[in-house]
DNA sequence: CGCCAGGGCCATA
DNA sequence: TATGGCCATGGC
């Protein structure tokens, strides 16, 4: 895994910055996090925006869950996330919905509370610790094992190896963890495989500088 | 029409 | 530990 700051280097001059995560505020994030759980993020844009100026945790703590799931029914799983929505809440309402003194807890204590919140596995877990707490934990999805497995590496299997082998060979900075899982994703968007050219890189040119 | 998307939970062996 | 079924809309 020696090569992986090369590789970032090399998705950053292909893509560009990414600045993720697309959201107003914090926990617009939050939630943002749990709404793109296996869906598209054009479905996530569609529940947000139901929303409208309403979202706050207030305002999820005062609905009921069927309320909630019309609300955000285009993102799919809708009562399921409606639960997740209410659990995430409830957990936020420990630190007085204040991002400042959910920020000041430490790390490793609040990861493990958000793992054991119902809706928030590893991924969404990481996720939010790295874009709302800005904590350095680095976000490990199904893209970033097929895009380290194409590259040649034999990437663990189970989450947190993964995660701690790439953690272990890149600088711990919360800037480019964002950056590269955004870029990952940005990546694996590319339609390449199927389509010769999709436009923003093709497999005979732009993609193959990732084969370091 | 089928496939799958910026996962996670739960039951089963 | 590791699979498999389940959740569900919308774009292609």
């Amino acid at each position: 895994m020696k090569k992986l700051p090369a590789i970032y280097k090399t998705l950053l001059h292909i893509y560009g910055p990414q600045n993720w995560w697309p959201a107003q505020t914090p926990f617009e994030m939050m939630v943002g996090a749990i709404l793109t759980q296996n869906t598209t993020w054009a479905n996530v844009e569609k529940a947000i925006n139901n929303f409208g100026k309403r979202l706050s945790p207030e305002f999820i703590a005062s609905k009921d869950n069927d309320e909630l799931a019309q609300i955000i029914l285009p993102s799919g799983y809708y009562n399921q996330k409606a639960l997740k929505l209410k659990a995430l809440t409830q957990w936020y309402s420990k630190y007085d919905y204040d991002i400042k003194r959910a920020r000041a807890q430490d790390s490793y204590l609040i990861r493990q509370e958000l793992l054991a919140v119902k809706g928030i596995g590893y991924e969404t877990a990481d996720s939010i610790l790295l874009y709302a707490l800005n904590k350095p934990y680095f976000v490990v999805d199904t893209y970033t094992k097929r895009f380290l497995s194409r590259l040649g590496f034999n990437a663990p299997n189970k989450y947190e190896d993964l995660r701690l082998l790439i953690e272990a060979n890149i600088p711990a900075d919360i800037n480019m963890y964002g950056e590269f899982h955004a870029l990952i994703v940005r990546h694996a968007k590319c339609q390449c495989k199927k389509k010769p050219s999709c436009g923003v890189c093709s497999l005979e040119s732009e993609c193959k500088k990732l084969i370091i």
